[in-house]
DNA sequence: CCTACCGATCGGTAGG
DNA sequence: CCTACCGATCGGTAGG
């Protein structure tokens, strides 16, 4: 959406206007996450900011925009593209336990942010598509992430898409559920090993 | 709540209150599930059941508690008790596929009251609650399974809280991605021999 | 009916 | 020249 195809060193200006769009979803986060979405105005977003009202139509085409851009910049794929984005030969085991253990940190720590959120998708459907598309990205992540473990040889055919969703799912149950952060190793190795003994018993 | 604490044989009258206060319950099942909580007027499903207001009122001391009712009796716990109650000497997995598949079917027939309850418990505390109390019940009832299958070396040792919580927040999960029904089996797989080849890889 | 307030848009300007 | 930023103003609306 902002003109990234230039060459790599950004000018101060250009640095500058990052900074200054960051600073504004992060006010907004905050604003967000204490009154909601629809009880935070513009107008209060620009005075905790100290710009002025227009200049947030400068950065985002409306408040749904800015609101969609806390939760692009603010939400899981950032951390979970730096995580699977870099080359590593790690063991899987501890690949999924860094995934979990940050997820979990995340949703810890936007807490009032995610209250919002939730409530908001349930009422507004552009949001719950948002959030829907965000989900369905993460999932193709880790899918593809797990395929080439499975192509690789490190772990056993399996549906990837299933355990992917299994991961994230259970450690958001795990928050909800108010569970230390200890039990998502627990959760792992379930992931990994399963609950039966040394063999498997039916199948 | 209601005194169950007689004799086996029900008179008459007592059966057909029984199934009057069934009625009110599946009526107001259905208004809440189209209107919402704050929507659904006492009025609206004392006329749909065709009896008077405050007969309602004879039954549940308020439309909350009417509400609570409804959840008790539609949630996965009655269902739950029933695959778990009753003495058994099936194997692990198809216990935990028939908990899986019913819980998914359940989610598929009662989607738009599910809304209802998952808004309405993100705004009124009362509600989150209720909500909370019964998924711990649920999880409590799993838990108490999977303990005693550990403890008859059907399992290997593991946290039964994480499993059981795996299992319902990954099957939920399923719905809400709208995967089908066939995928449960795939998670079930997962909780049962996990991802890894035949050996354990570190640990 | 009125008015307070909203989100959105405007033209103007200063500085990189 | 470009754009980040400003103050002022717009039309729409919800609630008194």
């Amino acid at each position: 959406m902002n003109g990234d195809n230039k060459r790599n060193p950004l000018t101060q200006r250009e640095r500058h206007a990052q900074m200054r769009r960051r600073q504004l979803i992060d006010t907004a986060l905050r604003l967000f996450a204490e009154r909601g979405l629809e009880k935070t105005t513009i107008k209060a977003i620009a005075e905790a900011a100290g710009v002025a009202q227009g200049l947030i139509y400068h950065y985002f085409p409306s408040k749904e925009a800015l609101f969609f851009a806390v939760l692009d910049e603010h939400g899981f794929l950032p951390q979970l593209r730096e995580i699977l984005g870099a080359p590593h030969d790690r063991p899987v085991r501890e690949v999924l336990a860094e995934i979990a253990v940050r997820y979990y940190t995340l949703l810890r720590e936007k807490e009032a942010f995610l209250t919002v959120v939730m409530r908001e998708a349930l009422v507004n459907p552009g949001v719950q598509a948002r959030l829907e598309r965000l989900t369905r990205e993460a999932v193709a992540l880790l899918v593809r992430y797990l395929a080439a473990r499975i192509a690789a040889g490190e772990l056993r055919p399996h549906h990837p898409e299933v355990v992917a969703l299994m991961l994230l799912s259970s450690v958001f149950m795990l928050h909800i559920g108010g569970m230390p952060v200890e039990r998502v190793y627990d959760l792992v190795d379930v992931v990994l090993e399963g609950i039966v003994g040394q063999r498997a018993e039916t199948r």
